[in-house]
RNA sequence: GGAGAGGUGACCGAGUGGUUGAAGGUGCAGCACUGGAAAUGCUGUGUGCGUCUCGCGCGUACCGAGGGUUCGAAUCCCUCCCUCUCCGCCA
C-alpha cells in the first residue's frame, strides 16, 4: 500500500510509476474518487458532532429527542455512502504497485535484468553435464514419478542421500543465519487472507494461492507471508530494531499460468521449501539491510562453492510490492545456464502499512517500518550443488560445509 | 468434540444506558527533595482519521470484530473471533 497522502498531494508521481510499471489504474478516477471521499466524511463528521452536541440536551428535553431522530436518519444515509466510497477508494489503493528505486532497469521480463556481479568459476567437464534431474534418478535420490502419483504433478520426493543432502542444507544455513544474528523461527504454513492481503500477495497474485476449502486459511507460498505478518498490528520500539528473523518451511504455489516452463526437474513446482530472511528497520535503514541480507545470500553460495552472478531486477520482473529486488542466478551446467535460485527485495513501507506495522522512537518520530524479505537458500541451491560438483560416473561431491550434517561426502547410487 | 468463564488503555483493574477517552493502581517521563540514589511529593503519559488562522488547536472514531435496540451503549440484544479452566480425543 502506497501512501494515501502522495495520492492527494502528488497524483503525477503516482501516474508515472504506474506508467513505468505498465500498471493500467486510472489515477485521476482514483483522486476524485477519494476527494469526494474527503468531501463526505467532512459532512458525516459536522453531523456527527451536531448529534453529539444535542445528545446532551436530550437527557431532560424531549423536543431535542425528536430532532435528533430525523438528523439520525440523515446521518445513516450519508455513513452508508461514505462506506461505500471508501471501500471503493480502499480498493484502487489495494491496487497501486509500490514505488521504484531510481536503480531498477527499465524492461519486460528477466531478460532485461542487469547483471551487477559474478562470482566463481563454472566447472568443466570431460563429459557431458547432466541436470538435477537425470542426475536425481540416477542416484535415486528424487522422485518426480512418485511426487506426481500420490500428489501431483508438480510434487516431488528427496530420498536417501538426497533428502540427507537437502536437509544439511536447510539446516546449515539456519545455523549461518543465527550466527549472523537473525532468530530462528518455526512458522504456521497457513494464513488467513488479511495476513495474505498484508504481505501483497493478495490481491497481486491471488491466482498463486492455494485456498483450504470453507476455511478462511491458504498454505503459505513463503514464510515471508507469516513472518511479516507476525508483527501486524503492533508498534515497534525504533530503538530495538532491525528484527532479523529466519524460518525454514514448505511453500506452496499453484504456478498456474506457467505450465509448460521449466517443467523438467523439480525447478519449478507447487512445493518446495526455504530458508528465508525477515528484516523489520527503519526507513532510513532499509538500503542497508536489503544489502545485509544479499551479503548474506553471496556468502552462503561462496562457503558452498557455487558460481553465480547476481543481478539487479528489472521494472517488469518485480512484483507490485517490491521497490527493489536483487536476484542471486546460480550456473546450472547441465541446464548450461544461469537460473534464479535466490531473491532479495526491499518492500519499504509497502508491506508495514497495509499490516500496521509501526515504529516509535519515543521521542515523537513515528511511522511505519521498512520490510526486506530475502530467500537464503531453497531445494533449487541443491539441485545446483548437484549439478555443479557432479563427477563422470554420475557421483556427486557434498560441499566441505555441509559433510558435518550429511555425514558422507558424495552422493553415490 | 462436550461443559463453563472471560475479552476495557504499556500492564493490572473499576465501570450494567447519559460530560467515561474511560476511576484507581502499576509502569514510564519530567520536576522537586538528595552529595548521589532509594523512598516520597507534584505534573504529565493512547491511537487512527480529518481539518486548520499548522496553535501539537478543533472535530470525529476507537473499551475483541461486525451488526442491532435507543434521542443516547464500554454498559442491553444478535453473530463471529479469540483466550482460559475442566472433560474427551490425539502426533
Amino acid at each position: 500500500m502506497i501512501d494515501i497522502k502522495i495520492l492527494r498531494t502528488d497524483p503525477e508521481r503516482v501516474k508515472a510509476n504506474c506508467a513505468r510499471r505498465g500498471t493500467d489504474i486510472d489515477i485521476d478516477a482514483l483522486f476524485e474518487l477519494d476527494k469526494s471521499y474527503l468531501q463526505l466524511l467532512q459532512d458525516v463528521e459536522g453531523i456527527r458532532a451536531q448529534r453529539n452536541e444535542l445528545a446532551d440536551e436530550c437527557k431532560n428535553n424531549p423536543d431535542a429527542r425528536e430532532q435528533m431522530k430525523t438528523l439520525k436518519q440523515e446521518l445513516s444515509a450519508k455513513e452508508q455512502q461514505l462506506g461505500e466510497i471508501k471501500a471503493k477508494v480502499e480498493e484502487g489503493l489495494a491496487w497501486l504497485p509500490n514505488f521504484l528505486d531510481d536503480s531498477v532497469p527499465d524492461g519486460h521480463g528477466d531478460e532485461d535484468n542487469f547483471q551487477i556481479a559474478t562470482w566463481g568459476e563454472m566447472p568443466t567437464f570431460d563429459f557431458e553435464a547432466r541436470d538435477h534431474q537425470a542426475l536425481g534418478e540416477q542416484l535415486d535420490i528424487i522422485d518426480t514419478k512418485r511426487g506426481a502419483k500420490v500428489a501431483q504433478s508438480g510434487f516431488y520426493y528427496w530420498k536417501g542421500q538426497g533428502a540427507q543432502l537437502a536437509a544439511a542444507l536447510f539446516f546449515w544455513t539456519q545455523q549461518e543465519l543465527i550466527k549472523r544474528g537473525f532468530t530462528l523461527f518455526f512458522s504456521p504454513c497457513a494464513a488467513k487472507q488479511q495476513t495474505l492481503f498484508g504481505t501483497g500477495y493478495l490481491p497481486f497474485f491471488a491466482d498463486q494461492t492455494y485456498n483450504l476449502e470453507s476455511e478462511d486459511l491458504s498454505l503459505i507460498g513463503t514464510s515471508e507471508q507469516t513472518l511479516v505478518a507476525y508483527h501486524s498490528d503492533e508498534t515497534l520500539t525504533a530503538a530495538e530494531l532491525p528484527y532479523c528473523y529466519t524460518a525454514f518451511t514448505p511453500c506452496f504455489r499453484t504456478e498456474a499460468g506457467s505450465y509448460g516452463k521449466e517443467t523438467r526437474g523439480i525447478f519449478r513446482v507447487h512445493q518446495f521449501h526455504k530458508v528465508e530472511q525477515i528484516v523489520f528497520c527503519m526507513p532510513d535503514e532499509s538500503p542497508k539491510y536489503h544489502q545485509m541480507c544479499q551479503d548474506n545470500e553471496q556468502a552462503l553460495m561462496e562457503l558452498l562453492g557455487l558460481p553465480y552472478r547476481v543481478v539487479n531486477v528489472c521494472v517488469g520482473d518485480m512484483g507490485a510490492p517490491g521497490y527493489k529486488k536483487f536476484d542471486i542466478e546460480a550456473w546450472f551446467p547441465g541446464h548450461g545456464g544461469y537460473r534464479e535460485v535466490t531473491s532479495n527485495t526491499n518492500l519499504t513501507d509497502f508491506q508495514s502499512r497495509r499490516l500496521g506495522i509501526r515504529y516509535n522512537d519515543g521521542g515523537g518520530g513515528k511511522g511505519f517500518v521498512h520490510t526486506i524479505s530475502a530467500t537464503a537458500v531453497t531445494d533449487r541451491v541443491a539441485c545446483a550443488i548437484m549439478e555443479n560438483f557432479q563427477d563422470a560416473d554420475g557421483c556427486v561431491t557434498v560441499p566441505e560445509v555441509l559433510r558435518p550434517y550429511t555425514g558422507f561426502d558424495r552422493l553415490t547410487p
